[in-house]
DNA sequence: GCCAACGTTGGC
DNA sequence: GCCAACGTTGGC
């Protein structure tokens, strides 16, 4: 079981389109380190999912319910898309500062390369993530 | 709204 | 294949 985080602008897609739709394609990756991570994502795994710029904040789960296929909004065969479920909402979304601030999570991805928009995350990660959630 | 960081593109 | 220029992302 692994587990991943991805972000999204809301803007374009928040947290809340993603609880009214129940369940989502994530396309419209064009990064290619994303594009590998996604790759290795498997159905049933679990995702994190975090709002950029304005909240700056995870904002709860979703889990995954189909593995990576062609993006449908592209004809490049580089590119490609996963299904995705909601599955929790935190009761405490965790932010940037919160993760910042927690020397335990200093090497999370989301903070060592900010830009990248799919990315592991490793089983201590969550555990932390998951427990600040609930406070 | 600005700017730094980073990825991508294109000219050589 | 290198590197400068450019575009995009995301934090502040």
């Amino acid at each position: 079981m692994n587990y991943w985080l991805i972000k999204s602008d809301p803007q374009s897609y928040g947290w809340e389109e993603m609880k009214k739709d129940g369940e989502t394609l994530w396309d419209g990756v064009r990064n290619y380190q994303a594009r590998n991570n996604m790759k290795l994502i498997k159905e049933g795994e679990l995702a994190l999912f975090y709002h950029s710029n304005t909240d700056k904040a995870i904002m709860g789960e979703v889990v995954i319910t189909k593995e990576y296929y062609q993006d449908p909004t592209s004809d490049d065969p580089r590119w490609c898309a996963v299904d995705l479920k909601f599955a929790k909402e935190y009761s405490k979304p965790v932010t940037l500062a919160q993760i910042k601030d927690d020397q335990r999570l200093k090497d999370i991805l989301l903070v060592r390369q900010p830009r990248l928009s799919v990315m592991p995350i490793k089983v201590s990660e969550y555990d932390i993530i998951s427990k600040y959630a609930q406070k």
